[in-house]
RNA sequence: GGGCUCGUGGUCUAGCGGUUAUGACGUCGCCUUUACAAGGCGAAUAUCGGCGGUUCAAAUCCGCCCGGGCCCA
């Protein structure tokens, strides 16, 4: 026996800062450690991280998430894996567009297009360098030396290609079709980034006349619409219109360049008890409009332009706003007493999720990548993933099904990927640049390998360099890609997809996509199409779709509730003596949170053993440190306690004259490594957490480590082999979820880093006795442990303190074997 | 308004047709404190969101309702 081979008294956040530090300090151990090795013949297992969106702060739940993909990667590299964790950070998009304009107090479309790029990426490197110190001081094992960045060139040249292979196989088509518009930022968005507002809209009742001077009276939201009318219906079974079927109406407004009037027809999409039960059908008030112009074959009226503003077709309202527009228009009807009535109503207003503008369903020619034929083939080929937890697919067919227009790509924004294609002086043909190239057509000429396309056909006609100089002045596209088609890309570029085909033929299907169930209708939905559309195969072996972080009650967290929590601020809790506090707004009251001390650590843990995976889960540190710091004390106080007595040499091998209960405990813990080990292998994070957290602060301290105390002080070979397997094990077993923490211990005992074991820790269960003992022995473990209780309960009873001798107890028949051991924990007399 | 999802002691969680409904944290007693600001023994706290139904039997299956969440219109 010696001093205890552990010197610090206990686990603190200082500690576990001061080894995390150590840990990223040196850059060349570190990709020892964690970096991928694409060569490896072990199973290669590739996690397609969510690259997180650097904004200024990283939502605590994210992070937690996060931590949780990191107890994937560090599970599956000690199950032997060559893991590749990437670190991967999405820069494109709006969000960091908005953030320089509000900075600078300009709009982007003010700027010199380079110089608001380069503000751009300026910006957002400031915030990406505090989401990195996040990562490392939550303890991500990424490959970070291979970073990437979706602004990249390197990147973008990937979007590019699939786009440029997409178009070529005539999955991606340009067409003239009502899209939904953003008339303040001035660009197209997908039916994924609206979202509904409630306002206060005037419901305006307009007398309209028919050619027979029936007058009949129409309500409507958008009367500045009215000049885009294509057509007046009324519900086919509507008897009080049935003499109107057919005739002619006049259009109460003024037009230009138009007809003057307009037919009634029915259409079963009119709700007869709304209004008068007659509707105006415009290009394009709503979706319905939308469906009845397509349905009727009616060529649609643009109305609204670019700029947000009316167009010459709207008369004497051309050139204004579309706001101002409706109050004009208003007045002039009023003026010609064709109001009836005005109701102020609420309405929902659909607005852009970015924005927060009211949006336009105008005709614009824009890029679209096809996908409603594809869904019956994506709906199979997602038959053929595993999802954890299963029902989480649910998320994936319910937006699947609710598919029926193809995916607008194009943006009309700068800080995005450019869409990489020029059009020739007479527009009938393209060219689109070679496969790794990355192209800003707005300012760049072709490159060489370019390859000219006919626009309608995709046929090649040959080579940029070869009969480019025939196709007079080119035009570089202005467009961008929406952010999505970036992210979608994301599993094929860490899978080795146009960089390392070698490695991508063994790494795809990717191995796992990590993710929350926010995004599943975008970047999963995407992801999954894009590998459909260029392979034919879905995406990923495994998708893990997790909950989001709410707040201690339940909700979501959000500013303006301010109900958030900031992560740094848990992690850092605790760290040189300091404690956190928190104020957060509950649903009737501020609260005062307070904790001492949580860390990484902790914060991992609690994740691990608290949420299963797919539901949200609530965070309050106060629960974070009452329930689990003592965990990581009492696991370091096992390693410490055991550090004390002298390590065999040999580990590996047990020795020959095991008691039996070391055989016991050994059985029993074998049974849980069986576990952990089954549950680190099907990505049950739960399962492995418990299972670790029960044995290693319940039977094995509570009741082995008593019943050996005598002989481990007597320095009994069998006991210290026992108690050191068992821990150096438990520390490996465990070190997925606490690594900082299982790394000290097992380094400073065992001079091993638990987080360096590559292959998973098994029993040497034959040595201990066959399959049946153990079985048998593990049967008596309710005996034991009911009979150390009824023991402590008995010295309780007569007042004497555990340490004391008692007399009278009868050790059970079962448990004969035991009885020297149990009669010298206990001082049975 | 619609779809999906979750709802188990104060808090978190297991169970998913038959259990005295699991475990943990917290609370309250008592004892201990020679690895342990996770030491031990014990107690209280749950009509399993509500209401109906199916069944010999329901926390578990079905329907409706209420509340949280995600998504859509």
């Amino acid at each position: 026996m010696a001093d205890p081979r552990i010197t610090e008294k206990r686990w603190t956040i200082d500690l576990e800062k001061k080894i995390q530090e150590e840990h990223y300090a040196d850059k060349e151990a570190y990709n020892a450690r964690y970096g991928f090795n694409a060569d490896s013949d072990k199973e290669l297992f590739v996690i397609d991280t969510p690259p997180p969106y650097p904004s200024g702060t990283w939502h605590i739940g994210a992070v937690a998430q996060y931590s949780m993909i990191d107890v994937i990667a560090r599970s599956q590299r000690l199950m032997g894996k060559e893991v590749y964790f990437p670190w991967g950070v999405d820069r494109n998009g709006i969000n960091i567009e908005f953030t320089v304009e509000k900075n600078s107090g300009k709009k982007m479309k003010t700027y010199d297009r380079e110089e608001f790029l380069k503000l751009c990426e300026v910006t957002i490197e400031e915030f990406t360098q505090a989401m990195r110190d996040t990562a490392s001081r939550v303890g991500l094992s990424c490959d970070f030396a291979k970073e990437y960045l979706t602004d990249s060139p390197e990147y973008r040249a990937v979007t590019q290609a699939i786009f440029v292979d997409l178009f070529k196989r005539g999955e991606i088509v340009e067409d003239l079709r009502p899209n939904i518009y953003d008339p303040v930022e001035g660009t197209t968005i997908a039916d994924a980034e609206v979202e509904r507002l409630q306002r206060m809209t005037q419901l305006v009742d307009v007398k309209w006349s028919t050619e027979n001077s029936d007058e009949l009276v129409i309500s409507t939201t958008r009367p500045e619409l009215i000049c885009a009318c294509g057509i007046v219906v009324v519900h086919p079974d509507d008897e009080r219109y049935q003499h109107l079927i057919g005739q002619k109406i006049q259009l109460p407004v003024e037009v230009v360049g138009r007809t003057t009037s307009v037919e009634i027809q029915a259409h079963p999409s009119v709700k007869s008890d709304f209004g008068s039960g007659v509707l105006m059908v415009c290009s394009f008030g709503d979706q319905n409009d939308v469906a009845v112009f397509r349905e009727l074959g009616l060529t649609p009226f643009q109305a609204i332009g670019l700029d947000g503003c009316m167009t010459e077709v709207a008369g004497p309202l051309a050139g204004m706003p579309v706001k101002a527009a409706r109050e004009a228009v208003i007045v002039s009807l009023e003026n010609d007493g064709r109001i009836v009535a005005i109701e102020e109503r609420q309405q929902e207003v659909p607005v852009s999720e970015r924005g927060k503008n009211p949006v336009e369903t105008i005709l614009l020619k824009e890029w679209y990548v096809r996908q409603t034929h594809k869904q019956e083939r994506l709906a199979e080929l997602a038959d053929q993933i595993n999802f954890i937890p299963p029902r989480n697919k649910q998320f994936l067919l319910d937006w699947m099904d609710n598919i029926s227009i193809d995916w607008p790509i194009s943006r009309r924004r700068w800080y995005h990927t450019e869409i990489p294609i020029w059009y020739s002086e007479d527009e009938t043909k393209v060219v689109v640049p070679p496969e790794g190239t990355y192209v800003q057509p707005w300012k760049d000429s072709p490159p060489n390998g370019s390859r000219v396309l006919d626009r309608e056909t995709r046929e090649d006609l040959g080579s940029w360099e070869d009969i480019g100089s025939s196709l007079g002045e080119m035009v570089g596209e202005e467009k961008v890609f929406d952010t999505w088609m970036d992210s979608s890309n994301s599993n094929l570029f860490v899978s080795g997809y146009l960089k390392e085909e070698s490695t991508f033929k063994r790494a795809f299907p990717t191995g796992i996509r990590p993710q929350g169930k926010e995004i599943v209708r975008t970047w999963l939905y995407y992801t999954l199409l894009k590998s459909a559309l260029l392979f034919d195969k879905p995406g990923f072996q495994n998708v893990w779709i997790d909950g989001l972080g709410m707040d201690p009650w339940g909700r979501k967290m959000s500013k303006s509730l301010g109900n958030g929590i900031d992560a740094d601020s848990v992690l850092e809790c605790g760290a040189g003596g300091r404690t956190g506090a928190w104020k957060v707004k509950g649903p009737d009251k501020t609260v005062n949170l307070r904790a001492n001390k949580i860390g990484s650590e902790c914060f991992r843990l609690w994740k691990a053993c608290d949420a299963q995976v797919g539901d949200d889960f609530q965070i309050n540190p106060e629960e974070i440190e009452a329930k689990y710091y003592g965990v990581l004390t009492k696991i370091f106080n096992v390693a410490r306690f055991a550090s004390q007595f002298e390590i065999p040499t040999e580990l590996d091998t047990p020795p020959t004259n095991l008691t039996v209960s070391d055989k016991w405990i050994l059985a029993e813990f074998s049974s849980v490594n069986i576990t952990v080990g089954k549950a680190w292998g099907e990505i049950d994070i739960y399962t492995a957490a418990q299972s670790i957290k029960n044995f290693g602060t319940g039977v094995f301290p509570g009741h082995w480590l008593e019943m050996a105390k005598t002989r481990l002080y007597d320095g009994d070979q069998s006991a210290a082999w026992t108690v050191h397997r068992i821990v150096r094990d438990l520390l490996t077993m465990f070190s997925p979820i606490c690594p900082f923490l299982c790394h000290h211990l097992s380094t400073t005992l065992y001079g091993e880093s638990a987080v360096d074991v590559r292959q998973y820790p098994s029993l040497p269960v034959d040595s201990l006795g066959d399959e049946e003992e153990g079985h048998s022995l593990r049967a008596l473990t309710n005996t034991i442990t009911d009979f150390n209780s009824d023991v402590w309960a008995a010295k309780n009873e007569a007042g004497l303190g555990r340490g004391k001798p008692i007399s009278g107890i009868e050790i059970p028949s079962e448990l004969i074997e035991f009885a020297e051991h149990l009669s010298a924990m206990h001082k049975l007399e």
